[in-house]
DNA sequence: TCCCAACCGGGATACCCATCCCGATTATAG
DNA sequence: CTATAATCGGGATGGGTATCCCGGTTGGGA
């Protein structure tokens, strides 16, 4: 196909602009310009969209790497460790890297451009499964549904610049089974 | 000052613009163009910006009454109910409320326009208030802050569109002192 | 009823951003 | 060293939004 080799100058700027890339919008999030994406990475804006054609092409570039990272953490831990431990200790690990990387954050709550959800990329399906088995093992309230733990997540990760133990210790005691809630009057609610 | 009063068609127009876009906001958030207020309110984009000179002003008049509302409330339960119930019954409330309302959602959470804050609608200022007399009392875990709690809320509030009582829940037994561990009575679940 | 200031609509203007294009530059095969 | 195709920079283009402006319309007091 197009399997061509680059030049060096070539590959040497894709990696360049990959690098900043990262870091940008790892702190600033996606909504930054890719013209100051290239300004900073010393390259003309062309260059940035003749390696990235779109801007969703170079996000997604971005958060291949971050999300494939995670996938292979969550599957270790649903073989190591027992179905509660792999799925609080999966939670807050999500939470920690989605606080200190904007993009992946927005990525994770979905108001990004949406490329997990492929395949081999898959943090929502690996949280659905982990919170699966946590609920069957009996270590998980049974009327928490994958959407609730999104939600919570999400917000977790909005606690940016602070020490994160406290909202991490908050939600993972409540998810737990036996916290104290009136699940008991209240079996199958849907609103 | 300039305190004439509107002429009539005037009057109808403004108060027909306020209408379409506190419903629009509420549904889809701050980040609907203005023309698209006008052409639902079926009047002109002059019409909207002569009466709301600019998009914030609209945005926070719109605000204003629901924000007031909410002061008000946390006012009310300061002083008729304990600190433990009356902190947990304001956060249900808020988390309610943002989750029907995505433009509160926003300006709770900081990512819009920002007119809370002012004196007299000062929510943030009294959920402060509330979790500091919650503390106070020994109802609310000591090691958590007012950035802790807003994180959460704002999680809370990202779960539209499904039941709100199993974040919530999460979320209040997880702040509870002694959490992860039994007790719970029903507070903290006012519609 | 008549008249004019207040009001209306929506086109004009001024950004901001992603993406495309093309003349100038440079790596590298021969 | 030279030729040439790959690559570069940044200006051009198209689409989107907020705000301003002005010729036409209308409410309501005289």
């Amino acid at each position: 196909m197009d399997e061509r080799p680059l030049r060096a100058d070539a590959r040497r700027n894709r990696a360049r602009v990959l690098e900043v890339a990262a870091q940008v919008f790892a702190t600033e999030g996606v909504a930054v310009p890719v013209h100051e994406i290239a300004r900073r990475a010393g390259v003309g804006t062309g260059t940035v969209s003749r390696h990235f054609p779109t801007k969703d092409d170079l996000v997604g570039e971005v958060l291949f790497a971050l999300l494939r990272n995670l996938v292979d953490e969550a599957d270790a831990l649903a073989e190591r460790a027992d179905p509660g431990t792999a799925f609080f200790a999966f939670v807050a690990t999500l939470v920690r890297v989605g606080a200190a990387n904007r993009a992946l954050a927005q990525e994770l709550a979905g108001t990004c451009c949406g490329v997990d959800g492929r395949a081999e990329f898959d943090v929502p399906g690996r949280t659905r499964e982990l919170l699966a088995q946590a609920q069957q093992a009996g270590a998980v309230r049974a009327d928490i549904t994958y959407p609730d733990v999104k939600a919570l997540m999400t917000g977790c990760m909005a606690r940016r610049g602070g020490p994160l133990e406290p909202v991490i210790g908050v939600v993972c005691d409540g998810l737990r089974t036996g916290a104290g809630h009136r699940r008991t009057q209240r079996e199958g609610t849907t609103t």
